[in-house]
DNA sequence: CATACTAAGTGTTGAAAACACACTTTTATT
DNA sequence: AATAAAAGTGTGTTTTCAACACTTAGTATG
């Protein structure tokens, strides 16, 4: 056996997205031309790349992310790295490897990020972006390269796990939002419904929830109360 | 910026070990001679080891552990990744791996992986180790070599987080077990006390906890019924 | 200006779960 | 027979959770 002298690390981020039509993730199409996806549609994957010398993992998520984007402190987190010694080796994947890689036949461990963007305000739009990226719905995505179905599956339920105990809520929103927002926030995310009532119960009694002295505008409907996170009061819990 | 071609990658093992006497570590103590710590006393650390080119990361973290206690077979989960770029660059920890590796210089990135092991039954003790390798209590625990200390923390968070929503408890009793053993290793887990009669009527909710037509024997007091685990019975919530 | 539309906003009740709390029982030891 | 030590057990109170429907404020339309 040999020391892992030859090993590649990386980092994939999946980026999710939310705005009132729903939960996206941002996934990159790989050139039609250099490779198709079996049933001859191009295939996507998540932002990666093989992170550097000197570069601490987050610090690589941040670039990645910062190369496709252009955008700045979005919030990320750890949440699993993937190791299997053949992630890399399938055959769907071996064409697109070749063209990008000077080392394509290189095992390569990748540590997953998840990433939290609000598309409500002024934040990255799809067409800010580089060609070829592209905000899909979660429920909408279809077969990735490499393993990266599971990392996202693996992302989205870190993401579940972390909504209600990690105040994180506020990163997909506008910084004015409405309660039904925030309801629909929970809804999309947890992928359950919940009692209008009983839900804002529940907000009411969270100190990091503030009212604003301002409505809604321009809506064909009585105008609802606006809130936004106060992040001082979030309370470690 | 270079391409990361010369990274290391190894895996690092929180071994927990439980019994009557509280809650354990397994920790390596590195060789007096070779490398002392700051107040001349030797310094310890995680069991861990480079992966070897072609082995998955669980089947490292197994490897790692079974060449360390010949056991197989305990419950392992990943929980965290640590890639900080000077993670083994300080000046503590650069005897120690000038004198183990051949590259001591060398960026590694490691992958945090715990384990559980119950130390009742015939389980693995001390003395069945390679010399150098002890159990000792979580909370005396001193400084460690590396970034030791935070994997360290990393992990006992990620167990407190799973033993009430992954059924792992048992993992960490003898086969055959009383509810006073249950609750005191839940105290001493999540370091905080229940109210055994409260303690027992949620342990009656558990349908994966069977009491056994047993009782304890050779104690001097009221003998206490026996439970056991049913694994099949372990609902997935 | 009246009507219609739309989503916002609001309270109560019953059931279930969580919590606090103290005495009796069974065995081994002397 | 007395003692020691932990096992085992029930009730009332408080808090949380779940179910449920109508009124209100604004915009658009005729």
């Amino acid at each position: 056996m040999q020391p892992n002298e030859s090993l590649h690390l990386s980092v994939d981020c999946v980026l999710f997205g939310y705005n009132d039509d729903g939960l996206k993730v941002l996934l990159i199409n790989q050139k039609e031309d250099t490779y198709t996806h079996a049933q001859g549609r191009p295939m996507s994957q998540l932002p990666g790349d093989l992170i550097l010398i000197d570069e601490g993992l987050e610090a690589a998520a941040e670039r990645v992310l910062f190369e496709l984007t252009q955008v700045n402190g979005v919030y990320l987190k750890q949440f699993h790295a993937y190791g299997d010694p053949d992630r890399v080796k399938d055959h769907k994947d071996r064409t697109w490897l070749r063209s990008v890689r000077t080392l394509p036949d290189q095992r390569v461990i990748t540590v997953g990020y998840f990433g939290l963007v609000s598309l409500h305000d002024h934040s990255p739009q799809p067409a800010s972006f580089a060609g070829g990226v592209s905000w899909v719905d979660v429920n909408e995505v279809g077969p990735l390269a490499f393993d990266h179905n599971s990392i996202l599956n693996g992302a989205i339920e870190a993401l579940q796990n972390q909504l209600e105990t990690h105040h994180i809520s506020f990163e997909l929103l506008p910084k004015k939002f409405t309660l039904s927002q925030l309801q629909d926030l929970y809804e999309t995310v947890l992928d359950k419904k919940f009692d209008k009532r009983n839900f804002r119960k529940n907000v009411k009694k969270m100190s990091h929830v503030v009212p604003l002295d301002e409505k809604q505008q321009g809506v064909m409907h009585k105008p609802a109360q606006l809130f936004s996170f106060n992040p001082d009061q979030i309370e470690n819990a």
